[in-house]
This record gives C-alpha cells, sequence and structure tokens, in this order.
DNA sequence: CTGAAAGCGCTTACAG
DNA sequence: CTGAAAGCGCTTACAG
C-alpha cells in the first residue's frame, strides 16, 4: 500500500551522483560526441542504477525534439491501418520515438487540426489516404513546418516525403494476368473516389485491356465504394447482366469477397464460371474460398519507411522509388470455360 | 517559402493582451472555477484570436496530468485491436487526450516497460489479453502508480479497472443454441491458452453439454490458438474422426473460418451436413460463405467505457459489471440430418 | 571535451 | 475571485 509515489531519476540526480554537469549527461542520452569515455561509462552505470531514462515532456519542451511521431487517420478501419500502425511501431520504438494516434475527419476538420497541432509539437507526422490527399490538411501541416509523409497519395505535394506503390502498374499486371488466362470480358469494380488510388487502378485495367486489343465495355465497369456492401451492389449489377463477363477485377479484397458471396447465390461456380481479383491481399484474402487471387502491398514495410524517412530527415525530392508490389496467385481465377 | 516557424501562442502572450495574469488563463483552460465571467470571455476571445491551445509538453512537465493515455499491446494485429482503438478515441479526442499506443512483447519486456513508465507520465493505460494478465506489466503500472483499465483480463488484480464480457455465459449460450437446433456431437476448438478467455469459453462450452445430459467427449475437443491455421489443423483432427461432431463451436471467428474452408475441401456442406459456430463476430464473420454465427462483444463500447474509467478517476471496487454480449445468428447452424 | 546560466510553457502552492 | 513566484526536467546558446 505504498502510496508514496516514488519520483524518478532526473538528470540532475544522475550528473550529481556522477559528478558531472548536467549538460554532460545531456549530451550522453543524446549520443553527441565528445564526452569522454570514462564519464560516459560513469554516467551510463549511474543512469542505470538510478533507472534514469529522460522526461519525454521535458525534452520536448526545451529542446526542439519532441520523441512523438503521430498517424493522422480518417477512420480506424480495416487490417491496412492495422498494418501501417504495426509497420511504424516496429521503427519508432526502437528510435525512442512515441506514436500518437489521431482522428481527423476528412474534408476540414480544422478546429481538431489546430487543436493537434498547436498543442503537440510532433517530429513527424504519417499521412494515410484519403487525408494525404487532403490539401487543408497538408497546407496546416506545412505552416506548422513539421516533416510530413504520404503513404500512397494521389499528387505530388512540396516538401513532403512520399512512399508508395506503382499502383497503376499493378492493376494493369493483374488484368494482364486475367487476360493471359484466357479471359476477355473482364468486368471491373472501382474503388472509392475519395481515395486516389482508385482512379489508378482503373487506369491499370483500362491500359490492360487497351494493350490486349480488348474492348473497353462501359455496362463491364461498375461503381464501388471499396466496402463489402458496395461490392455487392456492383457484382449484382455486373452477374445479372445478359452476356455477364467471365471474370471480375474488384479493386480491393473486400469487394473481390462481395462478388464471390453473391456468385455462390447465383449458383456461378467460382473459378469455374467465374474468375475473380482483388486488390491488397487483405487479411481475410486468402482464407475465403476459394482464396482470392490479389495484389500485394508491403504495407509494413512501407510504414517503417515513412518512419525512417522522418527521423532520418532525408532530403525532400531525392529520387522517389516506388515499393515492389507482388501478385499473389491463388485459387480465384481459372480459364474460362466455354 | 516563409521558413520563419511561426512559433505558437502561448499562456503569457494570453495573458498580456487579456489583462490578467498566467494563472487565469490556466484557470480558464482547465475549467476550474472562480473565474469572474468578464474576464474568461475576455481570455477566450483573446486565445481565440492568438489561436493559443496549452502544450501538451508543459503541461505534463509542470502539472499532474499529461493529456495522454497509453494502450499497451502485444503485437497490432486483428480487428480487435482496431476496434479498441477506435473505441478509445472515441472518447479521448474530445477529452483533450492523446492515444499512444506502445508495443510491449509479451513476458517480461522489463526493460521496454520501464522505458515507457519512466519516461512518459501517462494519465492511464489501458490493457487488452494476453498482457493485461501479464503480473510483471501490473506490478510496474502498480508501482509507478499509473492508473491502468484491463479489457477482458483473465483474474482481478488490486487497483486496476475491469472491462469484459460474460465469457463464460457466453459460450454457454452459444453451445445451447446449437443442442437447441438438435444437435447432440459438437465439437470444440479451444483458443490460445495464453489467453484467459480461452479458459472460460471451454467452461462455457462443457457447462452447457453437462446442463443437456450429453457427454463430455475428448476426442471432440482440439487444441487451437485462435490462428487461422491452427484452426485448419483442428478442423481436420475433427473431421477426419469416425463419427464426426455434427457441430464445431469454435473459439473465434478466425478457426471458424479454417472449419468452413477444411469442411468445403471436404465435400461436407455448411451447416446442412456441418453446423460451425465461431466467437467475435470479426469483420470477416458476416462476409464469409455461409455468413457465420457467433457471438459479439461490444469492443468499441468496451474500450469507450475503459477510457471513461481512467478519465473519471472512478473508485476502484466499485461493482463490475459485464458488458453484454450478443448472439449473432446467421447462417453457418442448421438442424443435424439424419 | 566540459559546464553555468537561462529559458521552454505551463502548474503548483501560496498569499491575498 | 486573482496573481506573483518558484519549479517541473530538460536543451539551448555560449563560454571556456
Amino acid at each position: 500500500m505504498a502510496d508514496t509515489k516514488i519520483k524518478n531519476a532526473t538528470i540532475s540526480d544522475v550528473a550529481k551522483l556522477a559528478g558531472v554537469s548536467m549538460k554532460t549527461v545531456s549530451r550522453v542520452f543524446n549520443n553527441e560526441k565528445y564526452v569522454s569515455k570514462d564519464k560516459k561509462d560513469k554516467i551510463l552505470k549511474v543512469a542505470a542504477k538510478l533507472n534514469y531514462r529522460p522526461s519525454v515532456q521535458a525534452r520536448g519542451l526545451a529542446g526542439s525534439k519532441s520523441f512523438m511521431v503521430a498517424m493522422f487517420v480518417d477512420k480506424l478501419e480495416g487490417d491496412y491501418l492495422t498494418k501501417v500502425l504495426r509497420g511504424i511501431l516496429d521503427r519508432s520504438e526502437p528510435a525512442g520515438c512515441h506514436l500518437v494516434v489521431e482522428v481527423l475527419k476528412a474534408q476540414g476538420d480544422k478546429e481538431k487540426l489546430k487543436q493537434v497541432l498547436n498543442s503537440v509539437n510532433f517530429d513527424g507526422v504519417v499521412l494515410t489516404s484519403p487525408i494525404c490527399d487532403d490539401t487543408v490538411v497538408l497546407d496546416a501541416l506545412k505552416e506548422s513546418n513539421v516533416p510530413t509523409v504520404r503513404i500512397g497519395p494521389g499528387f505530388d505535394y512540396e516538401g513532403t516525403f512520399k512512399v508508395a506503390i506503382d499502383e497503376f502498374k499493378a492493376a494493369s499486371q493483374i488484368t494482364e494476368y486475367m487476360i493471359s488466362q484466357g479471359h476477355s470480358r473482364i468486368g471491373f469494380i472501382k474503388g472509392d473516389p475519395k481515395h486516389a488510388c482508385s482512379l489508378e487502378r482503373e487506369r491499370g485495367y483500362l491500359r490492360a485491356l487497351q494493350l490486349a486489343g480488348l474492348p473497353i465495355e462501359n455496362n463491364l465497369i461498375a461503381p464501388g465504394l471499396f466496402s463489402y456492401e458496395s461490392g455487392r451492389k456492383a457484382a449484382e449489377l455486373l452477374l445479372d447482366a445478359e452476356n455477364r463477363p467471365t471474370a471480375i477485377f474488384a479493386s480491393n479484397d473486400d469487394m473481390a469477397t462481395a462478388v464471390l458471396a453473391v456468385a455462390r447465390e447465383r449458383g456461378i461456380a467460382v473459378p469455374e464460371d467465374l474468375s475473380i481479383v482483388g486488390f491488397d491481399d487483405a487479411d481475410h484474402a486468402a482464407i475465403v474460398s476459394p482464396s482470392l487471387t490479389t495484389v500485394r502491398q508491403p504495407v509494413v514495410q512501407m510504414a517503417s519507411a515513412a518512419f525512417d524517412l522522418l527521423h532520418e530527415g532525408q532530403e525532400h525530392g531525392s529520387e522517389f522509388i516506388p515499393h515492389p508490389f507482388e501478385l499473389c496467385i491463388r485459387d480465384s481465377v481459372a480459364s474460362p470455360n466455354e
């Protein structure tokens, strides 16, 4: 019942006990050069004994680094964001940096934005779609001078870092894969237009058809919003049409799963009578039946790279290298039977 | 290209412009009583003009509150944790509190634990399974005097808050549901023994059988680890046995989905030839085919409640009220045909 | 390689 | 209802 809160050791406790100045202790904990080996050893020993750790708050107040990075999210949903968090944490933890999650409703949550940006001095901010393309947010970040990295942005924005895969190429390749399996009537379900990747994926699909000399039929293209429900609607649209497609490319795995469900309800066998591909390699892509052929983005690595860009304070404008994607060939595609 | 970082307004800027002392401004921003209305109005007006927000770091250093809460996680995976984060953020944001995510490898990541607890003074910490039952963590938290709330803990720990559903009752009810549908040979796939809920769910299953006067057959009970893969193994064990069960209760939805897949591979129709239930109502439970009958925990609400307990500084030991669970009756259960 | 002083932006503990 | 002073635990900017 010791309700006496044991106070943590401070830098001056360590300095006193080690017989040096605070500044020297500070040097050690900031990995500055020019500390004699014996003093450094002594300081480290004393610090360990006292169980000393620099206070994040004091450092943040006194210095220019806060040891906190933020991730701004629109809404917390899906395993994509979990992977982003994991990727950041993989690097931020060893760097002694804390990850703060801030919710920012899309489109002009200006009040919240000011609140967050003025009350905490983040060492950097990671943005994902769709707010990585929200200029209100980007402008505010720029004005606050906070290093910013955007994962999968739709356009370039001066002074920010960018991490992405080549969505266009990925979409194009998975479409080509279906074409190579013999499909020529390939339906497409668009993603949420709020996300920049949606357009890229559509462009990739169209390009692949075009390159293969296949006609582009508008009634083979259905709108979608990335959600399972929107995928169902699109699937119904596509599958109830006369002369239905022999394959469907859904812009993400949730919608591809919806196509799977609608096909099953209609007694259409997958992949025998209908091939399906998705995008993302979401956690459930491999565990639905049949498992989904899809495109995998290395989300965790991308997020780790995002943190590294922030932390290493790279130069902007260094050539952008897209991260590699990967076609996950599984069981939802077969050659059309006729 | 204004690289001149505009400094944020401080409390003394506001005080000066409003013609009051810093302390009075402080009072307003901390909602203390005893500030005359006209001064308060004036201060608020000036603060708005200056776009002033109290610095989290300065407040944390000077005062006893840090305006930061932490969530300690073992590993960041699955939609359960996403929901917990969302639940906390739903409440922490309006409260002006920031959410920090810290990864703590299970079992004695003492170094990291000290690091985190000594460098930041959290207003509270939220723990989920399995680390909510890690006594090393609990002891350290207790010693640091940090308000702690545990979601779904396996035992009580003095001085901590608890948020949970009645796992035992939930498991028992869903088992009873299958019995009511006519099943008498019901298989069970255990959860990861590291998680306290695993045992509770098993107890609930056993109790329901017992109450119904059904025999408990050990070869109807298979080990599992909550993962899809472990679910596959368990399903194979259960389904390859002679006299296989007519129904299987998997301790979570990932494993239930695995049972679905294995059944499909074996040509066993679900739910006609085999009924399946899961637990959790994970995101994919409703979108697999057939959709899974399962138990839903109000995870988001539970996490919100967790934050509230921290923030409102409730008394410990006030009667614990389990959160309500809900049976989600979907398409994976039917009466056995014989 | 080392340190003394000032200051970061707040709250605390008092005093009135 | 209000405020002056001290202090939270660090880093900064200098000086040596």
